[in-house]
DNA sequence: GGTGATTGGCTATTATATAACGTATCTAAC
DNA sequence: GTTAGATACGTTATATAATAGCCAATCACC
């Protein structure tokens, strides 16, 4: 699919939510969009101002990725410090979702679903622990097709 | 078990292995076995001040630090920025080893070991996506026992 | 005792992230 | 239309995390 239409799709749905994107959130989003693959803050803050001939501080991004992030269409990669455009815009009703797997070498993401199988025998042994889950994503480092057989 | 009687057996084993600690090293991994939760390298900083009235770079933290988890006596935990001890000294055979639950309000670290049905079934949703793990290291975050029933 | 490898000190710099406060813009009620 | 409150964004400063690069000390072995 291209990216105009991801954006656009990602976009009406924003709508039937009462949500409408500001400029900046949306050009984020289109940089997130394009790159297709995680990028930290300060790439989008390069990559923004490569695109659009403008600049845009820092804490500006981290805000705007907050937001993205609140809405539920960007995640955070706590393990590298990386954002990334959510890849299943209807996932909401999971319970057990965003398990990414990232390419340490093109920071390339897969992300996956796990099979209820796994998800119910995963809360098993968390319950044994006697510990509360509070977000159960998941981040696994490896390569991606292209890059493993790169190497 | 004791906090001395960890680190003697740690010590011990890495000994085996031809490996004597040096002063600061002995010093980082019994600050690590106290505090019992997970530090960050400057945390690491201040406590070994406190502890031993005596400062120590960051840099040499880091460094030490880089060599305690090579010889996989010490994790680093990505999606916080910290370390922790190694709760399972004996499990360089698993293969998919290194599973943490986070306390996100005490940094209480529960070092689980997911059965390997678990660890089939990943596997393979993982196949199918042509992708190649490298670490398999997975950081769930939640409330611990404690801090749960406290809130 | 000399030599090479390992360990650690030190300074600087980069990357990541948040705090605090001010300004602008938008909306809705009046 | 004006204004009050909320939301979005700007600006500066600072905190936190990590690495680079080079030099000095120490240890281990010949």
């Amino acid at each position: 699919m291209k990216t105009s239409q991801i954006l656009a799709n990602v976009k009406s749905k924003l709508e039937q939510q009462g949500i409408t994107l500001t400029q900046k959130r949306s050009r984020i989003l289109e940089i997130l969009c394009r790159v297709n693959k995680s990028v930290s803050a300060y790439q989008i803050v390069d990559l923004y101002k490569e695109r659009f001939a403008e600049s845009i501080p820092p804490m500006s991004v981290y805000r705007i990725l907050d937001f993205l992030i609140q809405v539920k269409i960007v995640h955070k990669l706590e393990s590298v410090n990386q954002f990334v455009m959510c890849e299943h815009i209807d996932c909401e009703n999971e319970h057990m979702k965003a398990q990414f797997l990232i390419c340490d070498d093109c920071q390339a993401i897969e992300e996956i679903v796990l099979g209820q199988n796994i998800v119910d025998s995963l809360k098993q042994s968390i319950l044994e622990t006697k510990f509360t889950l509070k977000s159960s994503q998941i981040e696994l480092h490896g390569l991606c097709a292209n890059c493993a057989s790169d190497s």
